[in-house]
DNA sequence: AAAATTACCATACAGATGTATGGTAATGTT
DNA sequence: AACATTACCATACATCTGTATGGTAATTTT
């Protein structure tokens, strides 16, 4: 029963989750006073007691770089979820990310990368089914014929990509959903990153 | 372009991915030192000097725990592959990790989880096709229902496990392929490990 | 109003850590 | 036969690292 956390925990939860996944590395105490602007080691030391003391995090005594990040304990580890997605019907997504929702950490990442989770059938032709986790990069440059998250008026949708001069067609897979076409300078629509894999858990369901 | 590594470079190489996969983070050098039974650090920080030079990690001066993973610059870490596994018709599957390969770091795993490549499409009913990877982890029991990797004749299959008294049903999703019965303690199948989810890359193909 | 919590600073210290340097032995290569 | 590579050991050292202890100030809870 994960109780808690202040706002400044919070972030330096969320940093030492950041630094593991992008350097490889859990900072110390010293890279993450200074990334945070703190003065001094032991005010850190205190944040990550409070971090142990919760259950967030498990220190080992005298040995550097050791704090372990307690979610992982269950293979997951919290990343920002923005939302569902649906390939066909639109759902809302939220404009920063709602929740540190425990999602499996699927694949190495660049840090910004995120998971979406896919909901309803209608990527089922993409071999994508509901319940899959997407992975999405937003350093991608999409390719025609990648996979792509794009919001469209303010609600999220896995579409192929296809450029075609200035007109981005975004298509679906079920046939039964017709392409959406826009223009490329158009304010209503933005690709928010390419999909670059899928995940899905088999470790509950039976199918 | 990576160099060959020799015996004992690949075997620490190895355990520095072990550690950081499963503890977190990376071991220092006392640490490789023990593990191998070195009296000294000084072994080892030669090792690691080669394993630098040849481009395989990266040590930053000063810090400790800071080796960094080269292979990760690009998404993937080696895993040992135990072979391709068809779930119809068996295919060979080796004895022994035949190699490291760079394949996607999927979800966090116990360290002695491994990858197997799906060949055939004999599992597309349970929504797992060529090409994707099935996380299997050794360690767990598996339950009714359950995908499980199983061993018969020195051949790799993904099947869905049922225990019926003294017998073990492993079946098909594709109907056209008859259920294999087994006496439960029989000597000539043996139950691998259990799937845990699947893995897709969709970063080249287009599917 | 008193007490607890949160957020920060400073100083001190034992021991862990990476690194430098020099050496031995076995094996393979030219 | 000379050289290079691999694999290991030992000693030494500056400094990084986690930890202990004590203190101030602001905010929240009781």
């Amino acid at each position: 029963m994960p109780q808690s956390l202040t706002e400044v925990q919070r972030k330096i939860l969320d940093f030492l989750i950041e630094e593991r996944t992008s350097r490889g590395i859990v900072p110390t105490l010293a890279e993450i006073a200074e990334k945070f602007g703190y003065r001094n080691r032991s005010t850190v030391q205190q944040h990550l007691e409070a971090l142990e003391k919760k259950g967030f995090i498990k220190r080992n005594p005298r040995l550097s770089r050791s704090i372990e990040i307690r979610l992982e304990d269950k293979y997951f580890i919290p990343r920002p979820v923005l939302g569902e997605v649906a390939a066909g019907n639109p759902l809302t997504i939220y404009p920063d990310a709602i929740d540190t929702v425990e999602l499996p950490s699927v694949a190495k990442m660049p840090g910004d990368s995120f998971l979406l989770r896919v909901k309803g059938d209608s990527m089922k032709d993409a071999y994508i089914f509901s319940g899959d986790f997407v992975i999405v990069n937003p350093n991608l440059n999409p390719v025609n014929g990648h996979f792509v998250v794009a919001i469209l008026d303010g609600a999220a949708v896995v579409k192929r990509f296809y450029k075609k001069g200035d007109q981005i067609e975004l298509h679906s897979e079920n046939p039964d959903y017709a392409p959406i076409i826009v223009d490329r300078k158009s304010h209503v629509f933005k690709i928010s990153g390419v999909v670059v894999g899928v995940y899905r858990s088999m470790e509950k369901k039976t199918l």
